[in-house]
DNA sequence: GCAGCGGTAATTTTCGAAATTTTTGGATTT
DNA sequence: AAATCCAAAAATTTCGAAAATTACCGCTGC
């Protein structure tokens, strides 16, 4: 693995994981520094990312982390909605045996993470599982690029629910376990129509939970929210 | 514009236009001498088209030209339509005047140059203000994350249509030009079904004329096709 | 005939410094 | 006091060479 790899994950791990905030500068002599190599690779990992629009960058006056604003995270989960709905549509047709397994066993495992406590429970694990859960469901589908998209969506939206993993700042009353369990019932059932309901549900209290969290904390609107 | 950036952009011109072949090599020293820059600007530019699968890179063994393929071609136009006509149905909902006037200006502009002959007729000002009609059907939804993608899909399936342009191929008994004026038509009526079914036909039928050419030229299939 | 093996050439990757540009801070002027 | 300008400092961008890796080619041995 080259230099300019590992300095694209690691840029990519630290700005999805928030480690670099949003809108932070991000100048070069602090990356070398920090990640332990020269200019070139850095530069070769940040055009990448600045692709991908994990990273913003300007004419001579370098690289910043991409912020975040509600309109991108409303704009991002709609996308998401119809592009993964219709990848939930074809990969339900498609599915076969092995799909049927991943499925099974991506939320066995997300299962058992959630379930943990006190020292064993690692968030970023958490997150990891859930992540390859809502692959495992799509997998089938057969589309590369919708895949593609899918992923791109899921690490754009993944940078919001940041605050929401660090606080385990559920809103009560919700219990998103028991959300995955029936959307993955739906698929193995082959029922396309609840599936795709029940994915549309999911992201759509996703979406709506963030918004109040980051209302809430935006000092903008903090006043008004506390009413 | 610092030299990445014209890097970037030159590359990516030929590579949409097929002077760079898919599946072509991009030797560093080659591209230096094409584009009279050192290594270090074509480097980041060929990341930036790797995050576009444009190119193609593997670990210390070079990049090449993104190769293509008629599965790639299907799912890019699948995956077209269902973006398009979400955006499209979002911009007839959304469109105030100056959306109008888009449609207008970029149809008018395209019929000019599809009706120019001869000298005039110039292949790649007519795709230039294709391109430009197509997005501004779409420039009203309010969406950066789709019009990104669509962008992104444009650009992908433009590669396919470059044997079609040069050999101005298209099969006798299709009215592309037409096709687009009924598109604009239902477009600025603000029927969206009409507009949202004129759209999908119009690539269907793009996708299917491109099949066809490319079985045509494909020396494996090239047999069958001739009976 | 051909699979394996060295060694050379070609190529990519990385570094460090030079060139270029922007930013900063203070002195000067209006 | 505000605006302007200039030089120093800081930062990005680019180059050219060094380091590391792969590709090629002729050779050997079976």
């Amino acid at each position: 693995m080259t230099l300019a790899e590992k300095a694209y994950d690691a840029l990519r791990h630290d700005i999805i994981r928030g480690e670099l905030a949003p809108g932070r500068p991000l100048r070069l002599a602090d990356l070398s520094e920090r990640y332990g190599m020269g200019f070139s690779p850095l530069r070769e990992a940040l055009n990448r990312l600045q692709a991908e629009r994990l990273v913003m960058a300007e004419s001579l006056r370098g690289f910043r982390v991409a912020p975040l604003s509600l309109e991108e995270l409303h704009d991002a989960t709609s996308l998401r909605i119809l592009i993964e709905t219709e990848a939930l549509c074809a990969s339900v047709r498609l599915g076969d045996d092995a799909w049927e397994a991943g499925i099974v066993s991506a939320l066995h495992a997300l299962n058992l993470q959630a379930g943990r406590t006190g020292p064993e429970a690692d968030i970023w694990e958490l997150e990891a599982r859930h992540h390859a859960f809502h692959h495992a469901l799509l997998a089938a589908c057969n589309s590369p690029w919708t895949l593609e998209f899918v992923e791109r969506l899921y690490v754009a939206t993944e940078r919001y629910r940041i605050p929401i993993l660090l606080a385990a700042a559920l809103p009560a009353g919700r219990d998103v376990q028991a959300e995955h369990s029936a959307l993955a019932e739906a698929a193995l059932e082959r029922d396309i129509d609840k599936a795709v309901a029940r994915l549309r549900e999911h992201y759509l209290r996703t979406v709506n939970d963030l918004a109040d969290v980051i209302r809430l904390n935006d000092p903008r609107t903090a006043r008004v929210a506390a009413k």
